[in-house]
DNA sequence: GACCGCACCGTACACAGTGGACGGTGAGGA
DNA sequence: TCCTCACCGTCCACTGTGTACGGTGCGGTC
């Protein structure tokens, strides 16, 4: 009968294990912890907490200030949830535009081209240090490192293709 | 006027620079020369592929065998691409399902973990040879390595994930 | 050379994900 | 007290994904 979370909602389920949380923290929590391998973007999560509700996997709290609602995950919900992570799991994916458009190198001009890929690695580096807080903020241990690792690898991956 | 391309009509303009394709040879020449950095579905090259003849920025040739359309770029379709190409790019996105899970360790038994992350490598490693052949096969000098360098990540960052 | 099975190409559709526009509302400053 | 502004939730149009379906010519078999 349950008809299998797709990863997105799954997400929000794990992020609401730690606590009841309205729509706002649960987009912040989500790019937070989950935002260098997983990305969600408010109208998602606005369109998954009433449909997840609606499958009793969450439930309502009262509403706050500003007409916010908080939730929490149900019995139901964990279960759910546990059942997710034993599934198998999708083929991975990424879109990386600069390197799409450096892919068609040979119809750009050499100029072109050095700018894309140096703005592509300073936005990098930028990236990497902002990893670098997060981690240090919140040393929970839990494989935040993976964060750190993903956006080094993104540096030494630009700076790679420099040649 | 010319209402700025998105990526993957663009990325269909440059394949198309090679010369004429039909929809399946597209898919195809994406695959094997994007692939690795960039998606495309043959639903999407399908719906795509009218729209551009639609805004003349291609043009169809003589229907082949099986009804299939070979498309070309027009001119007006080669300045659209080359003003993609110094358009900004967007932000990079990945969608990693395994580090999703992986996030959530604290809720994971050890033995689930670790067939996890096993299974993640193997199929890195699969993907790694795979490519190394492409890239052997198609030594255009052009910026192939790039899908190289992404698999022997792929397999170095899940090592570092064991630990 | 005729027939047939099958893979492949294109179509269609439902759903997931993205980004921007809009509007209400409450918190904080003048 | 009033105003401004940022933030939160809603909505919508478009892009991207996966799957199911059906026709059609290709290759094999006899």
């Amino acid at each position: 009968m349950t008809t299998s979370l797709n990863s997105t909602s799954a997400a929000l389920l794990g992020l609401l294990h730690d606590g009841p949380m309205t729509g706002g923290q649960l987009v912040a929590a989500a790019r937070e912890r989950l935002g260098s391998f997983w990305s969600v973007t408010r109208s998602q999560v606005y369109r998954e907490l009433p449909a997840l509700a609606g499958s009793g996997l969450v439930r309502l709290g009262k509403p706050g200030p500003r007409s916010s609602q908080p939730y929490s995950v149900t019995a139901a919900g964990k279960r759910a949830f546990t059942a997710w992570l034993s599934e198998p799991t999708g083929p991975d994916q990424s879109r990386n535009p600069v390197l799409l458009r450096l892919g068609f190198g040979a119809h750009h001009d050499v100029g072109q081209l050095g700018r894309l890929v140096s703005d592509a690695k300073s936005e990098h580096e930028q990236a990497l240090t902002l990893h670098r807080d997060a981690v240090a903020r919140l040393r929970k241990g839990t494989g935040e490192s993976f964060a750190l690792a993903a956006a080094e690898f993104g540096v030494a991956y630009e700076r790679a293709v420099l040649k």
